[in-house]
DNA sequence: ATCAAGCTTAGCCATTTGGCTATCTATTCG
DNA sequence: CGAATAGATAGCCAAATGGCTAAGCTTGAT
């Protein structure tokens, strides 16, 4: 899926990582969240645009003050994913045990 | 962390992430792994390198097949690193929730 | 009406990324 | 030995990334 490329893209990056955490504690403005990092605005604000388009927040501007909110979606699709991954690579880990456990139950008949 | 920068970043790839899901149903030497990839070896060869930078994979060369498997590191600090954002969020989506209850409970007591 | 605050836009730059071809090395098989 | 197989190395290239400065442009406060 294409949109897993954003969404992990997204915490590829330490700036944007903070903001998310930073945002899991409430919602801020784009300069609050900006104060932390040093680094120049139109920089950041790539930051905050780059978060958007990967789903990771949404944002909504009233008067001259843009607030970002996190979102539900990409987290729950980057589990999600993550989830599945480490259930099949269990799952073959259980099946390479009870094949190991196979050969001692032989080893025991003879 | 810088780790968690290299391990995201893997995910940010189709083909990367296509790796990954294969060798959670097994092991594979390189070729087969490239099989399903229309591109050069050497491309390949390079997300190979980037999957075993970021901790996602380990590889060891027998004769003249280099075999890769998944390893459990990175998956693990991945899923963490989720698992800590959601939690913070949830936690105060909780409270926002006891709030709102609180603000019920005061107009009922009117 | 003016001025500061809070973004936004435009454009520049170095580095990284993700692809390629061509060539080379090291094994294995006949 | 000689040829095919499996990777490795080197070097090129276009596009994306992540930073900057210098202006804009609304909105809010005085």
């Amino acid at each position: 899926m294409a949109k897993l490329d954003s969404i992990f893209h997204c915490l590829a990056d330490p700036t944007r990582r903070a903001v998310i955490a930073q945002l899991a504690t409430g919602a801020s403005p784009v300069s609050e969240l900006a104060a932390p990092h040093d680094m120049a605005l139109p920089s950041f604000m790539k930051h905050i645009n780059v978060l958007e388009a990967g789903g990771w927040i949404e944002t909504q501007k009233k008067g001259r003050v843009r607030t970002c909110r996190l979102c539900s979606g990409a987290i729950e699709t980057a589990e999600s994913w993550l989830d599945q991954q480490r259930r099949i690579w269990e799952r073959r880990l259980d099946q390479l045990d009870d094949f190991v456990a196979t050969l001692d139950d032989e080893r025991i008949q003879k």
